[in-house]
DNA sequence: GGTGTGAACTTGACGGTGTTACGTTCCCCA
DNA sequence: TGGGGAACGTAACACCGTCAAGTTCACACC
């Protein structure tokens, strides 16, 4: 709630920015979809008229992918982290794997509302250089090439196989938190871990 | 368009729910999305009052459940011919993930509707027994247990590596059909034959 | 110290939405 | 020749996202 009596001098639009980014990832969390979630009901949760949220952003769908990119910052610093920890190419792809996926679970609203919109969408209203994804998929790439020169991977597409995980990863994500009560006895650890070892090692003898 | 004149007679109701599907399906796939399509214009496409839905459906989500359960009916028929091919357990993994995966991108948008639903949601209005996903995930444990008592695959847990091959699967399904844009210099075709071979044989030299 | 500019926020309305309670038509069987 | 019941319609409710046109008021400037 905000205090009604006096609106917030001129410049400090910012702070009703960023009570409504908290008021809208609070309600994304609490109702499961954007879908589910009303400008109004976040407007109201702020003590402020639904208009006011256009001051800040363009459209509903605005204010969201704007929730998801505040909290897929932390994304990126955790797959550089992944990364940094250095060891072969095979040992840096699966701390990201596992990373990726990881933060997929811990924040399973956002992650769902980011991949239920269209990258155009999103891509129309965040630059580029801050897309965790792409960002992501062109690492990835930059990884499997280093292991393929040091002999350490099959001579493959690197930008492909970088896809090909990514969208591993991605599916283990979706299926693991859309089907939990189909998957339910096995394991959400041992899943992630067999999986990554099948796409590293292969699911042959 | 239906002819208003005359109302269908007592027992042919079901005549309404199929055309009700047929613009269900259309406007799903015209406009990409469930809440992109509004029940009122289904109704009106069909030539009938939106509140007439309601006699064949729940509500809007069965309405769409029901449109997209019956396009999948036809995907397991189809993974049911790729395992009937025969051959070695590798090879019918391989035909059926490829199989599923055309499938998704030859109906993307019943294919993402069915998967930004709950599946609890989804559970509550389709029997278990023609779920296609659980359908598939039995069986392909069933594949995956057969090629380890023939020695063809390392020893894992079936079921778990069953939904690993499942969340692959899935995760192209859902990066190509939403990152177009983003993976447009690679090939479709070549990303999913890679993606599977990573899984089957491994990224690994 | 008055004043005008512009940022911050509101009011009221428009055309939509899903859903419900209730009313009507009219086929078909007894 | 009724009457029951299936097949639909009407009207309304409580919402929704969005826009045009206000209103308030901190603060820089004369």
């Amino acid at each position: 709630m905000r205090d009604v009596s006096h609106r917030a001098p001129a410049g400090e639009g910012e702070r009703l920015r960023e009570q409504l980014l908290d008021a809208a990832e609070h309600q994304l969390v609490a109702r499961g979809s954007i879908a589910a979630v009303s400008l109004r009901q976040v407007a109201r949760d702020v003590g402020v008229s639904a208009t006011s949220v256009y001051l800040h952003f363009s459209d509903k769908d605005d204010l969201f992918i704007h929730v998801c990119q505040r909290r897929f910052r932390a994304l990126a610093e955790l797959l550089r982290e992944a990364r940094a920890d250095g060891g072969s190419a095979a040992e840096q792809l699966r701390r990201c794997g596992v990373a990726y996926v990881r933060f997929g679970l811990e924040h399973p609203e956002q992650y769902q509302a980011l991949w239920t919109m269209k990258l155009e969408d999103v891509m129309a209203r965040i630059p580029t250089e801050e897309l965790v994804g792409l960002q992501t998929l062109r690492e990835l790439g930059q990884v499997v090439a280093m292991g393929i020169e040091a002999g350490e991977f099959r001579e493959v597409d690197p930008f492909a196989a970088a896809v090909g995980l990514w969208a591993t990863t991605h599916g283990l994500v979706s299926t693991i938190s859309h089907s939990t009560s189909a998957i339910e006895d096995v394991d959400t650890d041992d899943l992630i871990t067999q999986t990554l070892d099948m796409v590293m090692h292969g699911l042959h003898a």
